[in-house]
DNA sequence: ACCCGAACAAAACAAATGTTTTAAACACAT
DNA sequence: ATGTGTTTAAAACATTTGTTTTGTTCGGGT
């Protein structure tokens, strides 16, 4: 075969595009000039731009999945119950383990997660739910065996809040962090804010149960 | 003049078309189509698509700024400082005052919230900082001063946590709510999961400082 | 040396998009 | 009723989009 980085230039290409601007919004002509490629290049090698989009999330997906899998995987059979704080940080990790480039693919991972959930009808979602629906459920469960005796629905709502504070910081560090510099004259970094989250995240899992939702 | 609710039809259709798909995906011949309007009534009576997108969100976003400044006005007048629940639940409250229209505008309020902050760089974002940074940069302010002891910075940080929380979970309430229902067979309603998120912010924004970021 | 299939390049294609243009219909003041 | 400015209607325009097609190049196995 020919010099088959090919894929992996397009992928390159495509993932900082996407996060930068949004799938619509990147077409496969300034991906492919970007990546110095021919445009049919994508449709050869993924087929569609649909599919493009999807290799583009398992890439960085796949080895979270497998990597928080096998964490799963060691908790069960050990049998102890990690605690709250080292589940939700299990996440973070796992997280920072996976990104294997350059520093601000923390950013391009989180604004890709944004923007799977905002764009959220169509192809990808039920891509993604297909394909590590799985782990994700296993990991919840587990968060319902460790959480503080609140029923599986409270918990699940709250993973989504926790979720939700996440991806909204992270995908949009850059511009948050613009404003901060104007608003209080302070600037911080993606690690900073990592731990600034942390606290605010298990204070809220451990709130108590609004009382007129007990059923 | 005749019938003008031409552009209100207009502002209706693009307003939830977007929110169910985002503004690249839809086009302006879906809009006047759901509209029953002919295709140029866009460009002759807003000039461009991005106008039009700004249009949308300044008829939700005027009122809901100028109830929420006018609250402003009264608390410093009155210089009673408010509670770190009800300046939170001042938010939730002004939300669901604005919505003039059907059951579901709140997803709808919230969808295009979270598109706005995915589509982050473009025209939008700045318009929208332009015309209601002034009014966010005061609720800031006061939050700042009732919160409990923190630095600015850090309060600053946990607002976007917060508004992560809530414009994330409400902007994919539907999704959330599905997947909810196959994993622990339960559904909620919004003003349920508002009532979730509550006690969940409330904690968060209590929780106490990360050690090693007292600088 | 030959061949075969994989990889690339260039061009063309059809469809969809935002926008503009032209003309008709309308409301309303004079 | 007439005329004027506003609103709608229909068509056309120029781009841009994803995709396909056609031809060429390259590498390695027999």
């Amino acid at each position: 075969m020919a010099q088959t980085d090919t894929v992996e230039r397009i992928l390159d290409a495509a993932e900082s595009l996407f996060a930068e601007k949004g799938f619509s919004e990147t077409s496969l002509r300034t991906i492919t000039s970007r990546a110095k490629v021919n445009l049919a290049a994508v449709n050869y090698h993924f087929g569609s731009k649909n599919v493009l989009i999807q290799a583009v999330f398992t890439r960085f997906l796949d080895p979270f999945a497998e990597g928080l899998g096998k964490r799963l995987d060691h908790i069960e059979s050990t049998g102890e119950e990690p605690s709250l704080e080292e589940l939700i940080s299990m996440l973070f990790i796992e997280v920072l383990r996976v990104k294997p480039r350059g520093q601000n693919d923390l950013k391009v991972f989180m604004r890709l997660l944004a923007l799977a959930y905002a764009q959220a009808q169509g192809h990808l979602r039920k891509h993604l739910q297909a394909i590590y629906g799985h782990v994700f459920t296993r990991y919840f469960r587990l968060l319902v065996k460790v959480a503080p005796g609140l029923p599986e629905n409270e918990l699940y709502w709250r993973i989504n809040f926790m979720m939700g504070s996440v991806i909204f910081t992270m995908s949009d560090f850059d511009t948050l962090n613009a404003i901060s510099e104007a608003e209080n004259g302070t600037t911080a970094s993606i690690e900073d804010t990592l731990k600034r989250l942390a606290p605010f995240l298990v204070s809220g899992m451990r709130a108590p149960q609004p009382a007129d939702l007990e059923k």
